[in-house]
DNA sequence: GTCTATACTCCGATAGAC
DNA sequence: GTCTATCGGAGTATAGAC
């Protein structure tokens, strides 16, 4: 948690006050702030549950006093929105990550599921608050919602090479294959996230299961004769 | 909500006082009480979230004082395991009922998966309870878990069971087995309780494939030539 | 078995001094 | 941007009268 200050000497006076630097200094500085009580909000969602996320306990955690916090964020809930927005990104950018990385088609497709739970199990508490609603009082505002649009296009567009490329019959190019395909992962990570709490992607009874769920698919799909 | 005070008129002078038949009434009326107790927790649970139980609120909507409730249970804690055991006891009555009417093999298992599948949907608070852990400082007795053993059991069974009668091959008849099937239906459920909260079995995107998912244990599991 | 009264702890949020 | 002080409310749980 070391920040550099070697940059841009205090003592300078030639530049003019109330430049762009000491504004960008002082945002980036903000931005800091912001993200290390999200990284905190998340550790404690993580021991305490989701649920059990409370400004005053950020607040002792990062040494400061609870009406402090309230310079970045005017609320829990914009607290939570945060997280719920930061979380969205984050697994959105892994999932297109992994993708990119394989071969088109069923082999990215797998990929990207795979980085998908490997990441939402290493961060739990945040895939609580993204898919299971744990907080009542708080629905995720429609900007944060918008990720979540690109996640089905990506594995819709994988499918689809899937069929153009032989791996998988016609009627995988569809809507509803979506929905089964995001069957699969779901039962794969509810199973270990509420039995196998400790484990990570690849240990344990559920999750080596699913490269062997992803070879139905050709069952589902079969390939015309 | 009238109850009968038919039988067993008041004044009766013929029999001893204290007796087993005064006990038993008030018994039964200690008993009714804490059934209502358990109803009303998960209404609120239902509404709040399974967080979001409180014996105030309890109170406020049985019309009593909170501390009142300390008569029937000695923490808020022993309310949750209470939910917890009561839940468990219905989801698997309901499950071994639905198997014993269907044909033994992969008709009971689907029909008792299914009829689970049912239930949990029609009782979501309690299903989260059941699953997903939500409260943290909430670990479930032995005694109370002791059910869930019985469930795998059942589902152990119908998959001999189907072995069997030739419906799926000899390595069906295996614990993992039963991790591919619970991952299916968990996967199923999962999504359906995250993203359509309002509707039962059957309708929505998720739950309707679950019979075609079902008949994929077949190619997962072949017979052999 | 019900109540009142109470002790205790915690939280979200705001006002205003510095 | 930090603090102190405070409001207003929530909750669990216990003691003791009736």
């Amino acid at each position: 948690m070391e920040r550099s200050r070697a940059a841009a000497p205090t003592g300078s006076p030639a530049e003019t006050p109330q430049t762009p630097v000491r504004s960008d200094r002082r945002a980036r500085r903000r931005q800091e702030t912001i993200e290390e009580i999200l990284d905190i909000a998340t550790d404690i969602m993580t021991e305490e549950g989701v649920n059990g996320l409370s400004l005053a306990e950020v607040a002792r955690r990062l040494g400061v006093q609870p009406p402090s916090l309230y310079k970045y964020f005017p609320s829990l809930m914009a607290v939570y929105d945060a997280l719920f927005s930061r979380g969205q990104l984050e697994h959105l950018d892994v999932m297109r990550r992994a993708m990119a990385d394989a071969e088109p088609g069923l082999s990215a497709l797998t990929a990207g599921l795979e980085a998908s739970g490997r990441w939402l199990l290493a961060h739990r508490a945040v895939a609580q608050l993204l898919f299971w609603r744990p907080v009542p009082s708080f629905e995720p505002s429609a900007q944060s919602l918008a990720p979540s649009v690109e996640m089905v296009a990506l594995q819709r567009a994988a499918l689809a090479d899937a069929v153009e490329a032989g791996q998988l019959g016609p009627e995988a190019d569809a809507e509803e294959a979506v929905y089964l395909v995001s069957v699969l992962i779901a039962g794969v990570l509810s199973q270990a996230m509420a039995n196998e709490p400790d484990l990570e992607w690849g240990q344990g009874r559920f999750t080596p299961v699913f490269p062997r769920l992803m070879k139905l698919l050709v069952a589902a799909f079969p390939l015309p004769a």
